[in-house]
DNA sequence: TTGTATGCGTTATCAT
DNA sequence: ATGATAACGCATACAA
């Protein structure tokens, strides 16, 4: 920046109002800066306007993984909001959900940007030892006992609406596919709340023999849950008693798995079983059967996340800033996207190469239009959430 | 750090020395200075450090979409070998391949990274006016006219092995989709080219009747073309003249919207059709039926592309450094991996709810083996690329 | 409208 | 083994 001041005849100051266009520069001399800045090339050096500014422009986004869908889709959405808001964003991932470890190195990893949009998944809100004066935003599961601002996941609530479709689908013995049960709040147990409570309210119990464990919530372990429902089916009507007709599966990336696991012993969706998926990640619409899901409002969701943030971040500065200003809790607006993969077939397609309709570009939309709306969520399962 | 200093009694070089971990510091001393940085809650200011030293740490990594899931992939590889050099990284989206402007958002924003790591998609290599002194490694298509080092995909001969693969299996109408062939290099001339010169060997021509449009690169776009593909298949079978057998889709993110289009119009794969993708994506495996596809050595990628940058960083510092360093060029590694949707059926498997065979977890286990490897490549297919 | 002095938090260098 | 000093590139405050 002294070298363009020198080669202009200015100081650095007045390059330093012409680059940050600032008022109080004449037409003349920001003329003159502009035209050696294009010359000499000259590019800021952005951590040392960090150092005196303070802030970075640059909010961090950690993730569990930058392979899983629901995630990907979920920072290309935040990407987008925090574009127009002048921030850039820097996506890292956590690794897993190796509590404390990963929350730590999550945390120092971020002393150099602005705010952090942590998504938490199954890991323990108490072990985030975040200090205080450090702007958070956490997403992911309920009930967040830390001091930082949280967007969450209606977990119980998604769910819950799944289990009651099922049921009004007519089914009868509805798997559970995911997690264990635990005291603290995970992505598990909550859904499995929600699956019980459904179950209560219809004046049944949790059979835990309908309870598929998929932990890892990774397409591999919903095929091997896959696997074992597809055996039980067997089981149960070679033995003559019910056979599980429907499965809720806690997350699309399992119910992707499991549908794969059903496939390999030769049970089908959803002439077999029904199946339910939560997440509605951007492929659940493409498989074949196209995936139910619980679908969270990602644009809403980024949206606040990164408005909360800016907020703490704002607040942080100033006196009785971050620390001192009240949490903030709210929940994401969702609904439940009903597909294929819920829907009981009247007569079954089967594998006829050639369709007897005439098709065109538009009528084929026509067609897959009916198999993405295929149907009205029920009213329980419309949008809800505090949008406050 | 002063005031750390001052509490323990030191100088702030003396800390600086403790927390960077360097020799010179007696053990005594040492000690009262790491209790006083637990206790005074200290850290380091990141951006007085890359002020100071020069570099920050961090390289970034820019990608088309948060939510394409090869790049997801992609990513995560690239983080995991980042991670092992103690460097971070932080990823950032395009938004699309909107050449020019894109490219130089990128590269604006990327001017606190020590380097870039650049996944161009389809965008025109020459429109990338990189400055030669900031390091960058271009991910991508191949031939390269820039001065930046580059790893390249085998477009053409994967695309080759592929519909080669699909010769052997019996296929002889063979449809590519994709986008459409263009005098410049991009993921559809190169992909197409290797679907042209398949075909030439086998002394046939490109049939334009057999290219079926996918430009987007999308799972929509797939399934589009997955429709015009069906109804030409029953036009042709209508008419009696021969129908399309097989596809090459240019991407595993197209090929999954096309079986979604094809099943729309009841046609099934491999029975109707065989089809093999491109980029062997984390879901391709798990399909149904699970999906054949070119697959690059992505950890092989990732660890090149980072080591070809680390040492540009490296040289970017000494006399004649980056500018003058001479430029690689480096293909990837890759090999076929053929599964269902390209393997003809002996017996229609058809829907039977209940297995003959006894499943334990292990012989699933096993079955899912035999679906995952289901056939040996050919030896045309195995693994290729100049690992220099 | 423009310039000067000063300091952000860290580290390289040189001295002790 | 430890400390004093200067400097990294920029922006705030104030003087001119």
């Amino acid at each position: 920046m002294s070298d363009v001041a020198r080669a202009a005849g200015v100081s650095t100051m007045t390059v330093s109002n012409v680059v940050n266009d600032r008022p109080g520069v004449s037409a003349e001399v920001r003329r003159r800066v502009l035209r050696q800045l294009a010359d000499s090339g000259y590019r800021m050096n952005v951590s040392a306007r960090n150092l005196r500014s303070g802030h970075s422009g640059v909010i961090g986004l950690a993730v569990p993984g930058h392979d899983v869908p629901y995630f990907g889709s979920l920072a290309m959405h935040i990407a987008r909001e925090a574009d127009q808001r002048g921030y850039r964003v820097a996506v890292e991932q956590t690794g897993a959900q190796e509590a404390g470890e990963v929350a730590a190195i999550q945390f120092s990893r971020a002393m150099d940007y602005d705010g952090l949009i942590l998504s938490i998944v199954g890991m323990d809100l108490e072990k985030l030892e975040v200090a205080p004066t450090f702007p958070i935003v956490l997403l992911g599961e309920r009930e967040n006992p830390t001091a930082a601002d949280h967007v969450s996941m209606a977990n119980r609530e998604g769910s819950r609406a799944a289990v009651e479709h099922l049921r009004e689908q007519g089914a009868r013995r509805i798997a559970f596919i995911g997690g264990p049960d635990t005291p603290d709040q995970t992505i598990h147990s909550l859904r499995l709340g929600g699956y019980r409570s459904a179950l209560e309210q219809a004046g049944l119990g949790v059979d835990p023999a309908l309870l598929f464990d998929a932990s890892e919530v990774t397409m591999e372990s919903g095929r091997l849950a896959g696997h074992r429902l597809a055996r039980e089916i067997r089981s149960a009507r070679q033995e003559g008693r019910p056979a599980p007709d429907a499965a809720f599966a806690i997350t699309d990336t399992v119910a992707f798995g499991a549908l794969r696991g059903l496939a390999d012993h030769g049970v089908t969706v959803p002439e077999d079983l029904l199946l339910v998926g939560f997440d509605d990640i951007p492929e659940a619409a493409f498989m074949v059967p196209a995936l139910s899901s619980v679908a969270p409002d990602l644009a809403w969701t980024a949206r606040r996340a990164v408005e909360l943030l800016l907020e703490r971040i704002g607040a942080s500065g100033r006196p009785g800033g971050a620390e001192s200003r009240q949490v903030r809790e709210e929940t994401i607006p969702w609904s439940l996207e009903v597909r294929e993969s819920s829907t009981p077939v009247r007569s079954q397609q089967g594998s006829v190469p050639v369709p007897g309709a005439e098709h065109t570009e538009g009528s084929a939309m026509a067609e897959q239009d009916a198999f993405l709306v295929a149907q009205t969520p029920p009213s329980s399962s419309t949008s809800t959430g505090d949008a406050s």
